[in-house]
RNA sequence: GGCGAGUUGGCGGAGUGGUUACGCAGCGGAUUGCAAAUCCGUGUACAGGAGUUCGAUUCUCCUACUCGCCUCCA
C-alpha cells in the first residue's frame, strides 16, 4: 500500500498517515461562508483537499473515504445582502430571502469548483441544519464548566481548557497582551469566544436555552464533524488563517464535550494565495473570483493547474504569466495524450509524488519526463488522477468555429500547393498571418496543413476571414 | 509586540549530506519557400554569516529580507 505521508500542523512534522480505520477514512475541510461568489482564494483549499481526497480514494478505494466539507450559511454578511433584498422589495420573509441567498451562493460555489475539477465531497452540511446539535453542545459545555452566560451571549471560557492555543503555539497571556481589539465587557478573560449570541427580531434567529438567538461561528464545525465523522476523525483541513481562532476554538469545543477524543489527528493547513506578488485584496483592485476569470476564457483546468504547480504548504502567486503558461503546457499534452488509452494505474513516480505531503510540483515533474519520453498512456492515467480530463479541449471550439476552419485550411492548402509551383507565396503568407491573428496556429509541413486553435480566437477576425 | 511560513539559475519550480532535476524563455543546429510545430545540443543556481562534517544548497544556530495570522478573510 502506498505510504501517505502530511505536513501534520498539530505535530510541525511531516507524519506517516495512518488512519483510525482503514476501512473507513474521515477528513473535515472547512467550506465557505456563502455570501457571495467565491474569490480565487477560496478556491485553493478546495482544489487542494480535492487532490488529497483523490488520493485517498485511490489508496484505500472510494467506498472507504468520508470527505465531508461545510458551508456556513449563517453569517452576517448573508444577513445584510437579505435585509437589502427586502428593502428593495423582494417578496418573502426574511428568513427566505437569506435561505434564497444561500441556496444561489452555494449553487455558485459547487458549479465554479466543479469548472476547476473538484469531485463533490460526499457530505456538504448547512450549518442551518445542524443548529439543534449546536444547542446540544453549547449546553454540554455549560454542564461540563467550560461555558458561560452571560448578557444572553454564551461564553468559552478558555482558561477551562489548558490546551487552549496549542495548535497555533499561542499562549493565552501573550495574546492578551498583544490583542488589537476592543474586549466585551460581559467576557470573563478576553479571550473568551462565542458559542451563542442573540438574535433581534428582524434577523434570523433560533429558539434557544437562552433566548432566541444564532450560534457563533466556531461551533458549527465542532458540531457537524460530531455528527457525521465522529469523536476522533482522521484528517481536518483548511487554509492556514483558520488555524487561530477557528481551529483552535474547534478543538478547545469538541475536546471540552468529549474528553476521550482527540478531535482531529491530522491538521492541514494550505498557505495564502496571492496576485501578481500581492495579497489579493479589494483596495488593491487585485480582487477576483473565480467565476472572473473563467468568464475571462481561463480554463478552469488551468487555474487548476497554475494551483498544483506550487505546494500547498507554500503561498501561491497567481499570474497571468503563470496561467498562460499552463495553458500551453495542457495544450501540448492534451495533444500527446489524444486518443490514447490511459495506462491501469497512475504510475508509481506520480503516485509517490503526491502521496509525499502532495507533491504536486514534483508530480507535474513526473507528467514533464512522461510527456517527454512519450508515454501517452502513462500521461493519460496522470492526467486522469489529478483530476485533469484529456477528452476536453483546452478551449473548446465550436462547431461553428471548426466548420469555418476546414474551409480555410482547405483554401491555405489550395494556396499552397499552386505557390509551390509559382514560388510566389505571398498569398500564402497573407492568409496564414490573418489566421495567426485571428488566434490560430497554422502549420505548414510536408505533410499538409494544419490550423489549430491556439488562444483566445476573435471570432469577428475569422467571419471577415471566411467573405 | 506574539506566533508561523518562506528565501534555489532570466522566470517558474522540484530535490538531495558528495554524481549538471524539470518546464518556460534564451542561444546554437536540423527541418522549412519563410515560419510555426517538432527533434538534437546548450544551463553548475541554491539569501548572508558562523558551526557540525572528510565534504552542506541539503543538518544546527544567528542575521537580513519577504509574506501570512493574531480583526467570524480559505
Amino acid at each position: 500500500m502506498t505510504e501517505i505521508r502530511l505536513s501534520n500542523t498539530r505535530t510541525r512534522k511531516k507524519d506517516v498517515f495512518t488512519p483510525i480505520d482503514a476501512q473507513n477514512v474521515r477528513m473535515y475541510v472547512c467550506g465557505p461562508t456563502v455570501y457571495d461568489r467565491a474569490h480565487l482564494g477560496n478556491a485553493r483549499p478546495v482544489v487542494v483537499f480535492d487532490v488529497l481526497n483523490r488520493l485517498l480514494r485511490h489508496v484505500y478505494g472510494a467506498e472507504h473515504v468520508t470527505y465531508v466539507r461545510n458551508f456556513t450559511d449563517v453569517d452576517d454578511k448573508i444577513n445584510a445582502a437579505a435585509v437589502a433584498r427586502k428593502q428593495a422589495g423582494a417578496p418573502g420573509t426574511l428568513e427566505e430571502l437569506v435561505q434564497q441567498r444561500s441556496d444561489e451562493t452555494i449553487g455558485w460555489f459547487l458549479k465554479d469548483m466543479g469548472a476547476l475539477g473538484a469531485l463533490e465531497p460526499d457530505h456538504a452540511p448547512r450549518a442551518t441544519a445542524y443548529i439543534p446539535q449546536m444547542v446540544t453542545m453549547t449546553q454540554e459545555l455549560i454542564t461540563r464548566g467550560h461555558a458561560y452566560e452571560a448578557e444572553g451571549h454564551v461564553l468559552f471560557a478558555v482558561e477551562s481548557y489548558k490546551d487552549y492555543g496549542k495548535l497555533s503555539g499561542r499562549s493565552i497571556d501573550d495574546m492578551i497582551a498583544g490583542a488589537r481589539v476592543e474586549v466585551a465587557p460581559y467576557k470573563r478573560n478576553p479571550m473568551d469566544f462565542v458559542l451563542w449570541k442573540p438574535s433581534t427580531d428582524e434577523l434570523p434567529g433560533w429558539d434557544s436555552p437562552w433566548g432566541r438567538g444564532r450560534p457563533g461561528w466556531h461551533i458549527e464545525c465542532s458540531a457537524m464533524s460530531y455528527e457525521l465523522l465522529g469523536e476522533t476523525f482522521d484528517i481536518h483541513g483548511g487554509g492556514n488563517d483558520l488555524q487561530f481562532p477557528h481551529h483552535e476554538n474547534e478543538i478547545a469545543q469538541s475536546c471540552c464535550v468529549h474528553p476521550e477524543s482527540k478531535f482531529a489527528n491530522y491538521w492541514l493547513h494550505n498557505e495564502m494565495l496571492q496576485v501578481e506578488g500581492k495579497k489579493m485584496s479589494k483596495s488593491l483592485g487585485n480582487f477576483f473570483t473565480v467565476r472572473d476569470l473563467l468568464d475571462q476564457g481561463v480554463p478552469g483546468e488551468v487555474i487548476r493547474f497554475v494551483f498544483l504547480q506550487t505546494h500547498y504548504g507554500k503561498p501561491m502567486d497567481w499570474t497571468d504569466e503563470k496561467a498562460k503558461h499552463a495553458e500551453a503546457t495542457l495544450r501540448k499534452w492534451k495533444g500527446l495524450v489524444a486518443g490514447i488509452e490511459p495506462a491501469p494505474s497512475p504510475a508509481p513516480e506520480l503516485l509517490a509524488a503526491i502521496a509525499d505531503d502532495l507533491n504536486t510540483a514534483g508530480a507535474i515533474a513526473v507528467m514533464h519526463r512522461q510527456a517527454k519520453d512519450g508515454a501517452g498512456a502513462a500521461l493519460r492515467a496522470s492526467l486522469d488522477f489529478l483530476g485533469f480530463d484529456p477528452s476536453v479541449a483546452v478551449e473548446p471550439v465550436t462547431s461553428a468555429v471548426s466548420d469555418r476552419l476546414e474551409h480555410l485550411r482547405d483554401r491555405l492548402e489550395t494556396l499552397r500547393s499552386n505557390a509551390m509551383a509559382t514560388k510566389d507565396f505571398s498569398e500564402v503568407d497573407r492568409l496564414k498571418a490573418a489566421l495567426v491573428e485571428a488566434g490560430f496556429e497554422v502549420r505548414i509541413s510536408k505533410k499538409g496543413v494544419e490550423v489549430l486553435a491556439s488562444g483566445q480566437i476573435d471570432t469577428s477576425k475569422l467571419d471577415a476571414l471566411c467573405e
